[in-house]
DNA sequence: TCAATATATGAATAACTGTTCATATATTAG
DNA sequence: CTAATATATGAACAGTTATTCATATATTGA
């Protein structure tokens, strides 16, 4: 495998890219971040807690799903820091956990003309 | 299963997150988009992308991986709509799609507080 | 204490995804 | 035309992940 020949001007920009790389555990805290947003089953529970806090059958109701599956999203969610819970009688309140994640959400908004 | 009997504001906010759950195809293009930067392996394309416009072997250069393996993800990238490509004689130059896509990175990289 | 409700979770399965290896295609130089 | 270079791709495999089912735990009301 060789370096291909271009003009001097793309190995300039390819070497910066190389330099500018960001470490392996930063890109991967991000991508976990992102990761959390790439599965629509996901992406739906986050879009109803834009509204604010919900117990987990709400979530239910507005996201869709069995209970169950929710559960294991929201437990997933949860592990990476990007909803939190308390306890509220009988119920588990769910919410964002900060707004690192709103901005996030939002961005997600604004690409599709969300009315949220 | 049955609603919580919470508060009538949490049912409220349900039933308007519900209602504000955009539609099926929608959560799944942004998913879709989302999902690209998921993974460490194509958020390092991509980041190497913003420098400009490069070539297979400068990508490999900068992102590391096989040649192998980085021209699978160039293909899903470029399928989703996230990178184009064009010719120029031996080589295919890559670049970024679209703002869309430098719009997510740009907060990619706020996140990461990257100098890019 | 007992029944009902809300939520969580382990195990199993099915689907998906990234990588590797080998090989194919396309372009250019000679 | 031939060799070298750049890129793409099919198949196989390994690892990951989402869902389902059954069941467990926790809280409340009677």
């Amino acid at each position: 495998m060789k370096s291909c020949n271009h003009e001097a001007e793309h190995e300039e920009k390819a070497r910066s890219a190389a330099l500018n790389m960001p470490a392996e555990e930063e890109t991967a805290r991000v991508a976990a971040l992102f990761k959390a947003i790439s599965e629509p089953c996901r992406l739906k529970i986050l879009f109803a807690l834009r509204q604010g806090e919900l117990c987990v059958l709400h979530i239910v109701e507005a996201a869709g799903g069995t209970q169950s599956a929710v559960s294991h999203q929201l437990r997933l969610l949860k592990a990476n820091g990007i909803v939190r819970s308390r306890r509220e009688g009988q119920n588990i309140i769910y919410s964002l956990a900060d707004e690192h994640v709103v901005a996030v959400l939002s961005l997600a908004c604004e690409h599709l003309k969300c009315r949220i």
